[in-house]
DNA sequence: CCATTCGGTTTCAAGTTGAAACCATTGCGG
DNA sequence: CCGCAATGGTTTCAACTTGAAACCGAATGG
């Protein structure tokens, strides 16, 4: 679906998560899916995309292993697209998002909603990034480096 | 750039910021810029992408207050890109793709990458999502919600 | 100065997208 | 059993987007 550069040496594991899932739209699907969604009716009503682009996503979804469909629950005919395993992976990419746009795109006075603990109805703290030893770290307080070059 | 079909109704906190982010390339333009990259030229002969796209994403990411740009560093007269602090908020939506990345995409024997805390050299901690009283969230144990339900 | 690099813009063929029309299967009322 | 609507797609085709290559202008570099 999107072109194979085979040229992003550096970084697959940034590049191929992004190839996966397609383009933006089909994360919004997983979203949808997160929010219990499972019926291609329901993805369309949804999105509001064009049926044939929500079928090639959804196929696409599904051969990266992302969503599989299994039979209707409500014994009918059709099958449903849930979330695997992997594909729930997601959901901390999901949450990130979700964070940044709170932070960045709420404008006042707009419908505004935002996570919350289903338990306690209370907000769901921000993501942060923690060192082995649980330090607190910042956007540049980190660095990839290779495995081999891990000390033991 | 991306179509507005203003029917995502339900959750613009994830639309929007997809939408602003562009498209997929776009991302990973950030992440060679959170690596230090800076100069039209590093950034093209990283993602070897055509110049004329990457201008436009370029162009689209300062749109939308993600880059900006400064006078070189190096006194000469082109300019340089660099991330606004609403670009560096994306920080953690590229841990959590590149964890789930290492998690789903990373074949036995590849060459393999993962994210160190510069001080000491060890990886970091996985994301975790936690409730406000510090509780450990799964996904699915989370839901939206209106601010206005919010208890006080 | 002449060549080369850097940082783009323009051009245009090829590929992608998506609205609408179409089709196939199931569900159901009479 | 017949007709008809809802669901879940696929096909078609015009419009848009993409990107490789050519081009361009301004700064270095020799």
């Amino acid at each position: 679906m999107v072109k194979r550069t085979s040229h992003q040496s550096a970084d697959c594991l940034i590049a191929r998560p992004l190839d996966a899932i397609g383009d933006w739209w089909s994360l919004l699907i997983v979203r949808d899916a997160f929010d219990g969604m499972r019926r291609f009716g329901e993805f369309q009503k949804s999105l509001g995309v064009a049926k044939n682009i929500l079928s090639a996503r959804l196929r696409n979804l599904i051969a990266h292993g992302i969503l599989e469909t299994v039979p209707a629950e409500d014994g009918s005919a059709h099958h449903e697209y849930v979330l695997t395993e992997k594909g729930r992976g997601l959901f901390y990419v999901l949450v990130a998002l979700r964070q940044w746009g709170e932070t960045y795109f709420s404008g006042p006075g707009e419908p505004y909603t935002f996570m919350v603990d289903t338990r306690t109805g209370r907000p769901i703290r921000r993501l942060e990034v923690h060192a082995e030893d649980g330090r607190l770290l910042a956007p540049g307080e980190t660095r990839l480096a290779d495995f081999r070059q891990q000390p033991e």
